[in-house]
DNA sequence: CATGAATGAGAGTTCATTCAT
DNA sequence: AATGAATGAACTCTCATTCAT
C-alpha cells in the first residue's frame, strides 16, 4: 500500500460506513427531488433531465442509484404507500380499547395529516400513478385492497358487537373508501390552509357512521 | 322530370348527402376504435399507429378527421362526459314528483348502466384522463363540479323540506360523489357480470341516505 | 345512340372546339394562380392545397392539367423565360439600324417593363428558381447563357466597327449581365412605383457604355 | 509536478478545457460536414439523415450541438457572411493611402479568394440561401446592404476628390455589386482552376472604373 | 463514484399524388 | 371531365439509457 494513502486507510470501516451513509443520503435526496418534480409536472411530462437538474447531479449518476425512470417512480410509490399503511395499521377495534369513534377519528386524522403534510405525495397516488402501467396498477390495487379488507373486517367486527347494522360489509367498505379518497383529493387540491382537517374528519366520520349504525 | 341530363342533376344533392353520411360514419368508426384502443392500452401507450391499424385506415386519413392524438382524446372525453351528464340531468327533487328515493335510484342505475354498457368509456374518465394535461383536467374538474353542485343543491333542497338533517351540504356532496366514483370503478373493474347493478344501486343509496336522514 | 342524346350531337365539332378552349382557359387560369402563389409564398412553402384553393378547383383537377408540382413550376418558368427571350431577341446591331445606344435602351426598357409588369414572374426567376433542382438549373443556365452569348456577340460586333475598345468580351458580357440582374432585382423589390424605369435604363446603359467605349 | 493526488486536482481544469476543445472541434466538424452536404444537395434536398451520416454521428448528437436544421443553416450563413465582411472591411479610401485602384484590386481579390477557397460556402449564399425564409432573407439583405453602403460611400468619396464623375452613386453601387456577384458566381461555377482570379479582378475593376471615372 | 457526451429507436405530423365515384 | 377522400412515404425532433473518461 502506498505510503501516501495511509491517512485514509486506518479506518477503512469508518470510510465505508461514511460512504454508505453518504450514498444513502444522496439516494434519498434524489428520491425527494423526484417526488417533487413528478408531482409538479406529472409523470409523463417529467424528463430525467428535470430530475437531475433539480437534484444537481449528472445524468449518469441518476442511473447509479436507480435503474430507470419507472424504477424510481415505483420506489417512490412504495414509500408513499407504506407510509400510508402505517397510518392505518395498528388501529384496534377489539372491545376494551378506546371508544371506536375516537380510534377511527384518530386514524382518519392521521391519514389526512399525511396527505396534507406532503401534497406531492398525495398527488402521486391520486393522479400520477393512475393508469401508468400494470405494475403500478397492481401496487395501488393491493394498497386499496388492504384498506378495503381492513375496513370490511372492522365493519364485520362492529356487527358482531352490535354496533353496526346488517349491511353488505364488502360493498360498504368500498363506499367508505371512496369517500375517504374523495376527501383526500379535496385536501390536496384545496390550495391554502382553508380546510379544517379536524372538521373534515368529523364530517366524514359522522356521515359514514350515521350510515352504518344500527338505529 | 326531364329524361335528359338528370342523372347528374338531382343526384348532386344526393351524392353530397351520402358523402356526408359516409364521412360521419367513418369519423365515428375512428372514434369508436380509438376509444377501444385508448382504454385497452392507455393513452400514452397508444400510438397513432395502433389506432390506424385497428381502424384499418391510412396514416393520413386519421389526420383528415382529427387534428392530433390529443384532439381525438379530447373529443372522446367530451362525448363520454356529455353522455354521463344526460344520465344525471333531468332529475327532479321538487315535492309532488316521484318519491325522492326512487328518483335517485333511477339516476344511480342510469349512471351505472352507462359505465357498464361501455367499460372502455369508463376507463377513459376513471384512469386515462387522470393527470393527462391541463385541458383534460379542466374538463374533468368541470364535470365533477357539475355533479357536486347538483348533489349539494339536492341536499339543500332535502333539508328545506325536512328530509335531510343538518349537515354540511358542500362536504357531504363530495363524500357522496366519492362513493359513487368508487362504485363506478367497481363496476368497471369487476370483469364478468358478477355484479348486480340493482343491488349496487340499492346499497349505495341506502348507505348514503341513512347517513343524511334527519332521524 | 340513344334518341335522347341527339340534341347535343349535331355540333360535335363545335363542342370539341369549345371544350378545348375551355380546357385551355382553365389550364391558363391554374398557371396564373400558381405563379401568384409561388411568388408570394415561395416554391417550397407552397402546397398544392394553396394552389387549388386559390384556383377554386378540386385536388384531382390539378393533376388533370399538370403532372406534378414540379411540372407546373417548370412550365411557368419556361413561359417566363420565353417571354424574356422575346424582349431581347430581335435586337439588331447591324450598321444602318437605329443608333446602337437607342436600340440598347429600348431593349433594357423592354426587359424592365416585363419585370415590372409582373413582379411575381420576376421573383420566380430571381428567387424561387434558384437552387431548386437540376432541371431548373439547366433552364436558367441556358437562359442566362443565351443572354450572355447575345451580349458578348454584340460586344464583338461593336469592337469590329470600332465602337468598343479592346476588352475581354466574354467576361465583360457576364459583368453587364450581372448589373442587369441586380437592377431587375431592384425593380422587383422596390415596393411602389418609386422607381423611374427610364432613369434606371439610362443609368445602367451609361454605366456600361462608359465602361466599354473605346476612348 | 507532485506525483500525488494531483492527477485529479489540477486536471479537473485540464479535463474541462480538453472537453470544451473536443466539443468545439466536434461542433466545427458537424458545421463543416453540413456545409458540404448543403452545398452539394441543396438545403431542401438535405435531410438531417444526410448530415449525421456524413458526419458519422448519431441522430441525437446532432441535436446536442444544434437546435434544428434551420439553426445550423443560419449559423453557417452567419459564418460565411462574417468572413466575407472581413474581406471588405478595412478598406480605406481616404487620400494619402495606397492608390485607390490598388486598394480596390486587393479587396476584390480577397473576396474572390474567399469564394474560390470554398465553393461550398459560396454556393450557400449564391444559391441555397435564396428564398429560404424570412430570417435568411433578412441576413442576406443586411449583408448586401452593407456592401452597397460601403460601395456608394466609396463612390461619394471618390467624387469629392474628383476621381469619379457625376453619377448616381446609389444606383451605381448596385450595378457594381451586381457585377461582383456575377463574377463570384462565375468563380464558383467554373469547375477547374481555369480561371485566373487576378485577371478577373483586373477586368472587373477596369470595367467598373472606366465606367465611373470623370474623363 | 461521478460525469455528461453520445446514442438511436420511435413518435407525431405533413403533403404530393392517386383513384373510386 | 371533375371531384375530394384516401393514401403512405418521408420528415424532423425527443428523450430514456449507455459508457468512455
Amino acid at each position: 500500500m502506498s505510503p501516501h494513502a495511509h491517512a485514509t486507510d486506518h479506518d477503512a470501516d469508518g470510510r465505508t460506513v461514511r460512504a454508505k451513509q453518504k450514498r444513502a443520503r444522496r439516494r434519498q435526496h434524489i428520491l425527494d427531488v423526484a417526488l417533487a418534480v413528478f408531482s409538479e409536472r406529472g409523470y409523463h411530462q417529467t424528463r430525467i433531465a428535470d430530475i437531475i437538474e433539480a437534484a444537481s447531479i449528472a445524468r449518469g449518476t441518476f442511473y447509479l442509484y436507480f435503474d430507470s425512470k419507472t424504477a424510481i417512480f415505483h420506489e417512490l410509490l412504495e414509500d408513499v404507500l407504506s407510509r400510508l399503511d402505517e397510518s392505518v395499521s395498528g388501529v384496534d377495534l377489539t372491545p376494551g380499547a378506546l371508544p371506536v369513534r375516537d380510534q377511527l377519528l384518530a386514524t382518519v386524522r392521521r391519514l389526512f395529516a399525511v396527505f396534507r403534510s406532503d401534497r406531492a405525495l398525495a398527488k402521486l397516488i391520486l393522479r400520477e400513478a393512475i393508469g401508468l402501467d400494470g405494475e403500478v396498477d397492481a401496487m395501488l390495487d393491493a394498497f386499496y385492497g388492504r384498506l378495503h379488507r381492513w375496513l370490511s373486517e372492522s365493519l364485520a367486527n362492529g356487527q358482531r358487537i352490535g354496533l353496526i347494522r346488517a349491511i353488505d360489509t364488502d360493498l360498504t367498505a368500498w363506499l367508505i373508501l371512496g369517500s375517504v379518497k374523495q376527501f383526500a383529493a379535496l385536501v390536496v387540491s384545496t390550495p391554502d390552509e382553508e380546510l379544517d382537517l379536524d372538521h373534515l374528519a368529523e364530517v366524514i366520520l359522522d356521515f359514514n357512521l350515521q350510515g352504518i349504525r344500527a338505529f
